[in-house]
DNA sequence: CATGAATGAGGGTTCATTCAT
DNA sequence: TATGAATGAACCCTCATTCAT
């Protein structure tokens, strides 16, 4: 790693500490420059302005750490629904070891524009095409539903996990989060497993034929 | 309704619109006065600032309206299945019918500082009670599985709603947001059913137990 | 007295406790009104604006109130000397006796504009007239000095009583400012006083001619 | 003098300036700004903020080169009367030279909330507890009276000056304030003489005894 | 490469004053 | 005469960004 990459860590660094302590829009740049030790002005030979900082650390996170990790762990894996859970397991791991970094991605980095949101969406995308390989799979290899399609399934293990880590951060960390795993697992697999063996799913018909009334 | 009233509609629904098209951090105080076709000042006698605005008008539509409406529509059903899929299909319809509501409170509010999302806990808490007690319900009569504690059922229904509606939002609204309850309904249901009466659960077991390795 | 008088005195007491509790800039008229149990545009109907507010309050004090009481108190008085310390004395009693009239008059009058001030002239010049009138009173009979021209004296006079009201007022009124009369008057009388009957003033020499050096 | 000292005398000088002009309360920042060339933001890189420019100039002015110049006066005069001479001279002669600064420190430095004029003391202080050494001295050597406290003669010197120059500030300079000298002098001698060897000071009785009823 | 002093646009908020009722 | 809702100008201050050194 040579001096240019150094600098680069440190700046994303203190930026994630910085951010984390007082939120994307009351951080400013002149703090992070101070906590990282160097100028004001070296900051911009690093990022092109302070959105790009946070763009950078989303990336770096999410597409340059979590995806690849999340990715080689399920690769050597076989069964879908061990997929599932490992990549659940990964999820709540990475973001409960690292309180820091959560915070960022669960409440500042939505405290951008659009924009700059829209500029985030490569890096997320890398994660959500991974958890649709996954159903995919699962879907051929007959243990997936197919009456859910990859993305809707997505939207709910993504939308569930980030929600549970949402409310682990807002809670002020009451709890591990890895203790969550097995149940939001449970939940999620039975969200998306095929069930057609079982003759007679009265709980998959619509829903006002087993109405009461 | 007095005239104060209606003019604090109106301020509502220009901020309604101003927050939408611009976000909330960029639009500003003096905009909002304009759409709504007051001075200034006028905002102040209403609001007591920017953020009490957005809290407002996040309150007003969780707190009073959704929530309450919520409420009535599960309230007379009996079979616990039922009463999801109602709160499923009310939930994507009512953000499925107001795109500028659904951004705002999907997109901005959570652009909003720690503090204000502080405010905002007592609005989204009492939906996010009549969500538990659905689960509640549904485990006391033996529909839903008690393995899963309300809060988390609650966190993955909560999750996969908001994760969809989101989708939709920054999707440029290419589809009826409402087409997808079914399918979520579908897969929230059998996140949170009770399979118990079926023997043998593989897929219940804890992962390694089915692990192809 | 009227009822138009009636109001007009309510508005000018709730004027001089919201100044003195609050100081004249950080004072709203909006609280003055309330104050006075009236409506903000009321205010407007007896005075012109909030400056005239403080004009009127000082006028009425300094012009109306505090110059008659002196006026009359020294009419029927032989005596300079005794005339001076009358007047000194009336002097620190009126302020004294009201800390709230005291504080806007030595503190919260000063915080105005220019023009306010140049206002104000009218009603100090009463007050600075019967100051000069004692001065020259004295003077004519003999036991003033000559040397020292009215508009000097005066400056002592009133310069000397108005620090000594000022450091009253800063002071926390930890003393009665009445115990000051006779101290200030001996110096003041002194001030002024004729010595010409005594031969030889060393001390009214050019300060040169006494130098040590 | 390096060029922080530069800039910070700039700002300084230009506030002086604009606040003589049109006051504390109606004199912007920007307008400070534009006068001393600089941009608007740079103004709080050597103030805290609109109040600390006063402050500062108030305490730079009487705490930093006032006081210490009639320290520095004062300091080589043995007889107690040619001090208190040489102190009245140089306040005369300071303020009259100075018309700007004059209008700061006797109209618009009191039209500052009683916080800044709060901070403004410990200035004040050093100028006013020379005064009093003055006092002392003549009291121990045996010139000055002793009936007469440190606190009260203070207040009648700094009150009478005090006085003469607001006077002369308000009277748009029709007279040089040095003209004043001997005349405020001469009051303010005889104000804090000691008479004692004199017997029978009718003018030192109560006033009652002279009284003429 | 690195700096940090300088910039200046921008925005939330206050409040004296007005005027329709 | 009395009201008080409405106004909108004015201002302090922040801070992301630049650039001369």
């Amino acid at each position: 790693m040579n001096k240019k990459e150094i600098k680069y860590g440190l700046i994303l660094n203190a930026a994630k500490s910085v951010f984390a302590e007082m939120g994307y829009h009351k951080a400013s740049v002149s703090k992070i420059a101070k906590k990282a030790g160097i100028g004001d002005g070296t900051v911009y030979l690093y990022f092109s302005n302070k959105e790009d900082i946070l763009k950078k650390l989303f990336h770096n996170t999410i597409h340059d750490d979590l995806s690849p990790k999340a990715e080689e762990l399920v690769e050597g894996i076989n069964d879908p629904r061990l997929k599932l859970y490992e990549f659940v397991r990964n999820h709540l791991h990475y973001f409960g070891d690292d309180y820091t970094l959560s915070r960022i991605i669960q409440i500042e980095a939505r405290q951008s524009s659009s924009e700059i949101r829209e500029a985030m969406k490569p890096g997320i995308r890398r994660y959500f095409t991974l958890i649709e390989a996954i159903i995919e799979d699962g879907q051929k290899k007959g243990v997936f539903r197919k009456d859910i399609s990859k993305k809707t399934a997505r939207q709910v293990i993504f939308g569930s996990l980030d929600e549970v880590v949402t409310c682990w951060v807002l809670s002020s960390r009451t709890y591990p989060l890895s203790s969550k795993v097995d149940e939001v697992y449970r939940a999620l697999l039975t969200a998306v497993y095929n069930f057609s063996f079982i003759e007679n799913f009265p709980w998959t018909m619509q829903p006002k034929e087993f109405s009461t009334k």
